[in-house]
DNA sequence: GAGCACTGC
């Protein structure tokens, strides 16, 4: 945890790119023979600008460039544009630009748009998931994310259509980015036209640039500093660690705001939680604040909240107030990854490179401070970064797409980190049990088409099985449902017990999936609006997320010649549909109500979440959709 | 009887 100091009249966290700064960054490219340690003592004070021409003769001479630069030093605005005027989207070519989320691609490609003077979509355009704002003939440089880049190798395994592929934001090391740069470099073998530029923060650069240039000649990879402009940060530690960091934060921006002077607080916390607990300790002093002092104004920011409410963070503060916002890593948007691994939500100590980009948030637009809520040796204990999604995450659904890319040795692959062998064998040993890969690892027919698939696997295979039990169109409702998350949600005003018996109207006996159907068909039926979400303790966002995967996955379904049948209510046909993509995920009830499950035998407690919470299942055995592990202990949701 | 950091196709 760590709090940061900013000054006023700036937007502060996740803010744009301010633009006067970025005409006065530096530019130190160096050869790949060069120690990576002159990025710090080459420093020389040069405009991006006035290195455009040495920026297009690096990327002319070598294959793979790594850009290292900080959020807002304008690589990914103008270097797309440089290259686009330096002739490398000619004969119909694109540049591509891959950003880790959906919301960068967008914004980044409709700025981009603005400043060249032409319309989002023609020569300028972006591709996310359901929404492609490009044209097929008149896009130049697209904007997309890495996950469906890497989809697009599925179709074009050459990437053909690409002269320039930038991976920007690869520091932080999303599944997809791995996969995607490790596709790149075998694509480069095949294809030496194509251009690659990874863009990364400084720490990672050197992995990158050994990952490219390995076995390969001199000329293939360069590292090029674009080094943005930073105010001075002074860093504060605690002299003794605290029991209680929320109580001493809330002390530590009451105390910021006796001092003079101006500037907003930004406040890193763990979770919802803490945010909420953080709130209340300062309005509980707020009666007591001095009258000459500024007036606090605290607001909260974590994906919980609506878009409304996220935005109010940007507004400047009134005269005579300060802005405290107390925020999750939500407002790390574009800087870090994640600090937790996946199978777990356990909270793990932040990375100095995390912390270090955290602190840099104060000093974007002014001089600022950072306090670490613990002693200065904690921080010299600290894990320098992060490790990769793709070490700590199951690889069931990318090993099968690679398969598809004719990537048959997995165990020889080189992987940009190689994720724990433990970690691909299972993931081999499910997808031969699902029947996607063959004794010899080879893709089944099933497996072929499942690998096209955006869901995964066990939920592609309830889709095709689907068929025998003629229960598509519920199947395909179910699908969607369960890929979105946060369904049920506690309005705003309502209370939590009102929300819960709103629930329980959409209530299935046989389980969760069910309920989720039913929800799912009210909404449709009651006209799918907002207003009727409210008032029934559903997310209309998550609603209407759900229609579009159904979509979706249904354009699959009719491509693989599934029929699209109802099961007329028949819940057992469900049900057996159901088991056939989670037949791995089984459990059996136990008299004390627990529940063990099939494979390895672990000892599940329900999820508070799910209908069967309060109830015993009737056949008792159930199957269920995720397991992870809580504070109490392993839960699951079950069937 | 008890809980939800953040992405992506």
């Amino acid at each position: 945890m760590s709090l940061i100091f900013w000054k006023p009249g700036t937007a502060g966290p996740g803010s744009n790119v301010d633009r006067a700064s970025e005409k006065e960054e530096n530019v130190v490219p160096y050869a790949p023979q060069d120690s990576h340690l002159s990025i710090q003592r080459q420093q020389e004070r040069l405009p991006i600008y006035k290195h455009k021409e040495k920026l297009l003769y690096c990327i002319e001479k070598y294959g793979v460039m790594i850009v290292v630069g900080q959020t807002g030093c304008g690589k990914t605005t103008q270097l797309p544009q440089y290259l686009l005027q330096a002739g490398w989207a000619a004969d119909g070519l694109v540049i591509a630009c891959t950003q880790p989320r959906r919301i960068a691609a967008t914004s980044v490609a409709s700025r981009v748009a603005d400043e060249v003077g032409t319309k989002l979509g023609n020569e300028i355009g972006y591709t996310i998931r359901f929404e492609d704002v490009s044209s097929k003939e008149n896009t130049r440089i697209l904007y997309m994310t890495d996950g469906m880049l890497f989809r697009e190798t599925l179709v074009d395994p050459l990437l053909s259509r690409y002269s320039v592929i930038m991976v920007d934001e690869a520091h932080e090391r999303s599944v997809y980015t791995d996969l995607l740069l490790g596709i790149l470099r075998k694509i480069r073998k095949k294809r030496p036209a194509l251009r690659i530029i990874v863009s990364s923060a400084t720490l990672d650069a050197m992995k990158f640039f050994d990952y490219f240039s390995q076995g390969s000649s001199p000329e293939e990879c360069t590292i090029v500093s674009l080094e943005g402009r930073m105010y001075p940060v002074e860093v504060a530690y605690l002299s003794e660690p605290t029991a209680d960091y929320i109580q001493k934060a809330a002390e530590v921006v009451w105390n910021l705001n006796l001092q003079e002077g101006s500037g907003d607080i930004l406040v890193f916390l763990t979770g919802r939680e803490d945010i909420d607990r953080c709130l209340q300790e300062l309005s509980d002093m707020l009666p007591t604040l001095p009258v000459r002092a500024r007036r606090l104004i605290p607001l909260p920011l974590h994906a919980g909240l609506t878009t409304d409410e996220q935005l109010l963070v940007f507004q400047p503060a009134a005269a005579g107030t300060r802005k405290v916002i107390i925020s999750t890593n939500i407002a790390e948007i574009r800087v870090y990854h994640p600090t937790t691994t996946l199978a777990s939500l356990a909270t793990v100590p932040i990375s100095a490179a995390s912390a270090t980009q955290r602190a840099g948030r104060a000093g974007r637009t002014a001089p600022g401070i950072c306090y670490r809520l613990y002693p200065a040796s904690f921080f010299n204990a600290l894990a320098l970064t992060t490790s990769p999604e793709i070490t700590r995450t199951d690889l069931t659904t990318p090993i099968l797409q690679l398969k598809s890319l004719g990537i048959n040795d997995l165990m020889k692959f080189d992987w940009v980190s190689a994720p724990p062998a433990e970690t691909v064998l299972r993931a081999l040993e499910g997808l031969y049990a699902a029947g996607m890969i063959d004794e010899n690892g080879k893709l089944t027919p099933m497996g072929e088409k499942v690998s096209e698939c955006p869901v995964e696997v066990g939920i592609a295979r309830m889709l095709f099985r689907s068929k025998e039990y003629k229960c598509g169109e519920e199947i395909l409702t179910i699908a969607a449902m369960t890929t979105v998350q946060d369904v049920f949600i506690i309005p705003d005003g309502a209370s939590g017990a009102l929300a819960e018996l709103e629930r329980r109207k959409f209530t299935a006996e046989e389980g969760d999936h069910l309920t989720l159907l039913n929800a799912y068909n009210a909404f449709t039926r009651y006209g799918r609006s907002s207003g009727w979400c409210k008032s029934h303790a559903l997310s209309f966002r998550a609603m209407s997320r759900a229609i579009s995967i159904r979509a979706q996955l249904k354009k699959y379904m009719l491509r693989f010649n599934l029929p699209i049948e109802s099961c007329e209510g028949d819940s057992k046909r469900l049900a057996r549909c159901l088991v056939s993509g989670y037949w791995r995920n089984g459990a059996r009830w136990m008299p004390d109500g627990t529940y063990r499950s099939v494979r390895g035998n672990l000892v599940l407690h329900v999820h508070p979440t799910s209908v069967l919470f309060t109830r015993k299942p009737r056949t008792g055995w159930v199957i269920f959709h995720e397991m992870e592990e809580t504070k109490k202990a392993q839960s699951v949701r079950p069937l």
